[in-house]
DNA sequence: GCGAGGTGGTTAGGGGCCATACTAAATGTC
DNA sequence: GACATTTAGTATGGCCCCTAACCACCTCGC
């Protein structure tokens, strides 16, 4: 699985096989995009696994210290962007590693409140160095100009990932 | 979960409250681009489940087609860069849905073959316009000189992420 | 030949994510 | 106040991905 999969070549092939009028250079692009965040998905997870978290547990973690240490389950969903079952699975295994614990909310009987535990902050203080050290390390590739200018780059195109999921209009079938 | 999220400020925050000396714009862009390629996947998903299909699938009923229709499992595997026993579950689903199917190989009598159907080749030629025209619409907010641009980046942060797993050396504990 | 080690494929089990469907509690309406 | 609707949280089951373990087969060295 070498980096600089496909090349332009590669994606020009598929698109012609079909006839179609496509840009390659833009399915590049895209598919780059998409092979770029699988793989570093993966390597986040391992980065995590040696501090015995994931990467949705810490961010989760990363969330109930910016809210002070509490916040209710679907204010968690919302501030991740995952599904409220996503984070109840989170809740569940950082409990179990006492990382967090969950207390019924006095005011809504229908609510809970997940506090950070003082072993959860821990956790956090001693894996921060390393975290941050090896993601600066990761974009040290990057002058300052280049990393504003990739973050424009990728700000634009994320808001265009709603082209794929969109519908179309109805005399385009 | 609005689409630009962390901003540099919340970077910058999460940075101090351990006191670290670290680039809060590095950080941002590893954590821009981690969630950049969560939502671009979930999207994907969401794009191929239209077809029937899933990321994982589509690319390997692709992998299969530019391999002229036939390809053992393994060489699948190092293709799509994801463990055999991914591809084992992955063509399972495709031959549940008859777009491909497995025949033992003549050579080796370890190996299977497996085989694009007529069926899996109407399959793809029937979403490729649309596939590939959503992809080119989602990268459409940039001209060419900026995908070029946007490509030699990404190249170089992909080339980073070893930053993220490797063994660190022993006087930096 | 024949046993040791390597390779191909699958199974089992785990984590993350999702959608769906359910319960319990709060809120709105009459 | 009683009933319908909405909201919070969870359980279930699915897909994708992984690692580890396993079996069958190939291949190499003796």
């Amino acid at each position: 699985m070498p980096e600089d999969t496909p090349t332009l070549d590669q994606a020009a092939y598929q698109i012609r096989r079909y006839g179609l009028d496509v840009d390659p250079q833009a399915v590049l692009v895209a598919v780059r995009l998409m092979a770029a965040g699988a793989r570093l998905g993966q390597a986040v997870e391992v980065h995590f696994s040696r501090f015995g978290l994931s990467a949705g547990r810490y961010r989760l973690l990363a969330a109930l210290e910016d809210a002070d240490g509490e916040m209710s389950p679907s204010g968690l969903a919302d501030v991740l962007g995952v599904s409220r079952a996503t984070v109840t699975g989170l809740i569940g295994g950082l409990e179990r590693e006492g990382l967090v614990l969950r207390r019924p909310s006095a005011e809504d009987g229908r609510s809970a409140v997940v506090v950070l535990t003082a072993r959860g902050a821990r956790r956090m203080r001693e894996l921060a160095p390393e975290h941050f050290g090896r993601l600066q390390e990761m974009v040290g590739a990057l002058d300052p100009e280049e990393r504003a200018v990739f973050l424009d780059l990728l700000g634009r195109l994320v808001r265009g990932i709603p082209a794929l999921t969109r519908e179309r209009s109805a005399r385009e079938e």
